[in-house]
DNA sequence: GATTGACAGAATGTCTGACAATTTCTCACG
DNA sequence: CGTGAGAAATTGTCAGACATTCTGTCAATC
């Protein structure tokens, strides 16, 4: 008797994660409580709750008596992210390369081989589960739960936006060598240099993110006049 | 017509958080909805809304099936929160001597002033609030509501340890040293300063902390032998 | 013609009552 | 004294209903 059934509730959370993580509902786009009942078959107290839920998360906004609706960011607001990201990040690798154990390290190591792998042109797709490993082994490895739940939160944030446009390719090799730079100085057991590679590697990435957010702004306060079709930006990170 | 009415669910929250808060509801409780009704007036539904929003918060702890309990916290994760709090007000302080204009600094003078009122003999009971503003100001000022926000969530967590037992006496003296040196440090415009005293802050204060819930496990961990009426330790900050 | 006002529809906030599924407690039994 | 089956308690979920509040439309007025 396999057991799918993970409370109603937390299935329809991940369904409208997922939703909105892949774009399926844009963000702004108001959520009626009644339609969310038809599309997934369960109770508006249920969805109620998992709409609570997702507004702690950051996901969704509800105003009273207006309704959820998926939540947008802002380029200030990103940049915050970014900043905290920062922060957070370069505090976890230094705190990996100050405590790890060697079998950590070596599960960084493989994860990265891995992450180098998934960079290659053909196996595309796995790239972002890759670099989900390798943050994973890092954050298990740092000694402190509180800091990955909190960027695991800041995550969910800006991936809405992520979806909408995956990383921008060239970007990527740029990225991975930051990646390794962090890697090495986590091998060498240097803390400061650790961190540092970690915050200049989100700094970078902010960078390039707050750049497209800023010019995706610029577009939409001004529609009418150019009508000039720009190639999709990308958001990387 | 005066509008007391900010929905019901957000008024069980506010009352279940300064229940908790308070220590009305102890650490580890079991939560029963029938009985939250009944002490509220308010259906089911609603209730579990609020407790949906509370566990987010990290309020409460809800295990499937088994309803939802009091969050308790360890001196592991309490160590780990001050280390997420260290870098997050550091920063904060950093970038409000920085960046924040003469009348914000002006301001958090006015409140580090109005602090110092509330810590004389007399006075007491507004010292949590002057804090608060305190931080208000600092927080307003670093132009960063993220670190607000996730700021304020882990001081919800701490609080419902703070509130079992209040600041230590002897350590409000020296406290209040420390945060006048960040303030100077503001005041000076020195940010690397600035971060290093609040750093330094809430070091002091983690470690006596830590020390205080380190003492707590152990003597519950060994109920029965020792019945040695410690005094009643207290945790700062 | 544009602005304002009222009205109807829609959506949320909330309640009641109920039932299924699961956990936990109790108590008799080995 | 430990163990297991049954009963009670509690959570998870649903349906329907009603009051309150927002939204958009349409008519009346300036």
């Amino acid at each position: 008797m396999p057991r799918e059934s993970a409370s109603l509730r937390h299935q329809v959370e991940d369904f409208l994660r997922k939703a909105i993580a892949s774009g399926q509902f844009q963000a702004g786009q108001k959520l009626i409580e009644r339609e969310l009942c038809e599309l997934t078959g369960v109770s508006r107290p249920s969805i109620r709750e998992a709409l609570r839920c997702l507004e702690a998360e950051g996901l969704i906004v509800i105003v009273p008596h207006r309704g959820p609706t998926v939540a947008s960011i802002g380029v200030e607001e990103a940049r915050q992210i970014y900043a905290v990201r920062a922060l957070l990040e370069g505090y976890a690798a230094q705190e990996f390369a100050r405590l790890a154990t060697p079998e950590q390290i070596g599960q960084l190591e493989a994860a990265f081989s891995d992450l180098e792998k998934a960079t290659r042109p053909r196996s595309r797709g796995s790239l972002a589960d890759a670099k989900a490993a390798f943050y994973g082994v890092l954050l298990a490895g740092c000694r402190n739960d509180i800091v990955a739940s909190v960027l695991a939160g800041l995550h969910t944030r800006v991936n809405v936006l992520r979806m909408t446009s995956m990383s921008r390719k060239d970007r990527l090799p740029t990225s991975m060598i930051e990646i390794r730079e962090i890697l090495t100085r986590i091998v060498a057991r240097d803390p400061d240099g650790a961190r540092e590679a970690s915050i200049a590697h989100i700094e970078h990435a902010a960078r390039v993110a707050l750049d497209v957010l800023a010019r995706r702004e610029i577009d939409a306060a001004l529609p009418p006049t150019t009508k000039t079709r720009r190639a999709p930006r990308r958001t990387p990170d």
